[in-house]
DNA sequence: CGGCCATCCTGCACGC
DNA sequence: TGCGTGCAGGATGGCC
């Protein structure tokens, strides 16, 4: 499941790779997938001229107009020909070839004049100079909601998903369960400084790699080894031993520590 | 406002 | 072996 980490990792890859191409031909072998007014006359005939990241968005701008990928769990931009699961396809004048492949086709490419627009209800990044730890505890106070499904709304702050989310969390010692207003200061740094490390660390190993998740010609992440909590049900604590907690909130898996986390209400 | 649920999809791990 | 069921989940939209 791409997250903040993951989406970095292909957007590198994107940069030394598709920049300064250009758009000969298009195919959308699944429909739903792209999404456009008129796709052939949005894309064909247009030049690559940079790619960068927006939260979870890759953001593949052309010379007039942009194309907004968001690869939800399975999505993959590769230039080698997958056998399945194919959405999208983009012929370049170059001969080469980009795939959009992706197996429960929740993935969206969005065709857009101004990506600037569409883009405008996501919150701060977290890695950038701008989210510091007075801002982050300004945005946590008078929030009385979960802090987990707080951190994982993009409109509150980019980037996180499931897996690092719990990972934040844990390294913090705050319980998802908490609620965000009771979060004493002292966490409030916890985390923030929680949610910039394990997302620095992530970029540097490339993501992590859960199930058939992989970015770019068939490489994966390691961060997955360095996951204290997500994925570990009923294993002792890395910390204290005492078995991992695993519960649902909303629809999401939530992996903690009882001991080492606390639940601030 | 906030939490919960369904929706979109497929593959895989179960249990019988 | 094979079939049915449940689970994985990012974002959105509807409901209470």
């Amino acid at each position: 499941m791409p997250e903040l980490p993951e989406v970095e990792t292909v957007v590198r890859g994107l940069q030394s790779t598709i920049v300064g191409e250009s758009i000969a031909d298009l195919e959308v072998p699944w429909e739903k997938s792209l999404v456009a007014n008129d796709p052939y006359e949005s894309i064909v005939g247009k030049l690559i001229t940079y790619v960068h990241r927006r939260a979870k968005y890759i953001v593949i701008q052309f010379d007039i107009g942009a194309l907004v990928v968001h690869l939800r769990m399975t999505g993959k931009l590769t230039p080698v020909f997958p056998e399945k699961h194919v959405t999208v396809i983009l012929h370049f004048e170059s001969g080469r070839t980009l795939y959009f492949q992706d197996t429960r086709k929740f993935g969206r490419m969005e065709y857009t004049d101004n990506p600037e627009e569409l883009l405008e209800h996501i919150g701060p990044e977290p890695l950038s100079d701008q989210f510091t730890t007075q801002v982050f505890y300004k945005m946590l106070t008078g929030k009385n909601r979960l802090i987990k499904p707080l951190l994982l709304d993009q409109s509150f702050l980019a980037g996180l998903g499931n897996i690092y989310v719990d990972e934040a969390l844990f390294q913090a010692g705050i319980q998802p369960l908490s609620i965000a207003s009771s979060i004493p200061k002292e966490r409030s740094i916890r985390l923030h400084s929680a949610i910039q490390s394990i997302l620095a660390e992530s970029i540097k190993a490339q993501g992590t790699t859960v199930l058939n998740y992989s970015h770019g010609d068939n490489q994966s992440g390691t961060y997955q080894a360095a996951l204290q909590v997500y994925g570990r049900k009923d294993q002792p604590c890395l910390v204290c031993d005492t078995p991992i907690i695993k519960i649902k909130m909303g629809q999401r898996g939530t992996h903690y520590c009882a001991q080492c986390q606390k639940l601030y209400k």
